[in-house]
DNA sequence: TGAGCCCATTGATTTAGCTCAATGGATTGC
DNA sequence: GCAATCCATTGAGCTAAATCAATGGGCTCA
């Protein structure tokens, strides 16, 4: 089931070494890279949440569900991302592959046991669940406040800013769109298409998940931004 | 402006007390106690985090605006609650007095001294945080993925548990609490009343802000748990 | 090579929640 | 005492997004 492949070593903006953190995971004894196929869980929400994981390559997608399957979608984790990390026992989402994705992984208990000796460390843990906290803070203003449109631009400035590349390619489908943005598939679709029609962005591939911004000031447009600063 | 008032010594579920933090907030030099008139604002997004502080008295909501005047408020602090704990140096909500608040704060600096030497404060800062981020993470679910009605059921057993008390009196207007849930207040009000009709809550005043829960486990059946464990 | 599946788009229709509007009780200030 | 304000409710109608449905391209695999 899993298999271990060569480390990725492309240049990744958004990854770990913002955060000083890379070396940490460098110095505890890592312990391996395993391979999950696409849509294959990683983890599973009040499982105990044993590792802390790594993308080195692919995405995953964090969610939660309802008991009727409705599902809740809290973030992506792209190339570079940390995800899985715990402060409780438990892990509090699901983690899936959303592609054919490769991870590393290390013992929590092996970082924490760092974290404790190291101040340093420490610090960027905290760093990361702050980063965490505020995403999830901006994303209760989309999902209580913002528009099937305002929330599709806002994705894309998401995705264009964490993937930094000039054309994303983006690999999850528009019901996993849908699901981190709180729409349906198709209100997505439509969302894409007039953003399209509207000149912001080109579909570069037959699936349509290959899109290049055309003009990102005018895509920050249909998406509001907070009060003017005083 | 600012009047001293004597400490409200109730008890107080939901408070720093689980996190042992109140011990910490008593051996820093607190700067006293500031009262809050309703709707004046206590700090502004954005604004430097200079204080952290805590609710003695009344109750206060954190929101974001967006240019347009739309506003989510991201979470309610009750007596007892500490908030504006920033781990960067900006206040990334706006936190108003919902009604006349007395807050004790305290400076951010000296919280920060303290627990860097004191494993146990910064752990239960840490602690906070957390508990921070899995209300922002279960709230997405709630924005995203629930109806009226689920997200009123889910804001009065909220309110239920971090009350305690057998009637609930609700210090936030139907605004507010709109606001919260991501509806308007017509929907709000809409929904209370739809399961005031269903039996499960009786409004105790006219205003319809004291609350009192007849049937627990009946107001349950309309929030949604998570899937079924296996 | 072709059947089956996955995924995206687009159109038609429905609907949950929003908007607009009226009412009425409680409170405040003059 | 009374006008003004605030807040909650309720009704009528509207609309943004959901739902239901059809189509079509590309990929997989037998």
């Amino acid at each position: 089931m899993f298999v271990r492949i060569p480390t990725d070593r492309r240049p990744q903006p958004n990854t770990l070494d913002e955060f000083g953190l890379t070396s940490a995971f460098n110095r505890i004894i890592g312990l391996g890279e395993f391979t999950y196929r696409k849509g294959t869980e990683i983890f599973g929400e009040k499982e105990p949440a044993v590792y802390v994981y790594q993308v080195k390559h692919g995405a995953v997608r964090s969610y939660k569900l309802l008991s009727d399957g409705r599902r809740q979608i809290g973030a992506f984790h792209l190339v570079g991302d940390i995800f899985g990390l715990e402060n409780g026992d438990e892990h509090r989402f699901t983690a899936e592959a959303v592609v054919e994705t490769v991870v590393r992984l290390i013992k929590r208990e092996s970082l924490q046991l760092v974290a404790a000796k190291d101040a340093v460390v420490s610090h960027n843990l905290l760093s990361m669940i702050t980063r965490n906290l505020e995403h999830a803070e901006n994303h209760m203003l989309l999902l209580g406040r913002k528009t099937a449109v305002e929330r599709v631009a806002a994705f894309l400035l998401e995705m264009d800013f964490r993937t930094g590349a000039d054309k994303m390619s983006l690999p999850m489908t528009r019901l996993d769109i849908a699901d981190y943005l709180g729409l349906t598939l198709e209100t997505v679709s439509r969302a894409l298409s007039s953003l399209r029609k509207a000149g912001v962005l080109t579909f570069l591939d037959h699936d349509q998940r290959e899109i290049m911004l055309n003009d990102r000031r005018r895509l920050a447009d249909f998406d509001p931004q907070g009060p003017a600063q005083h």
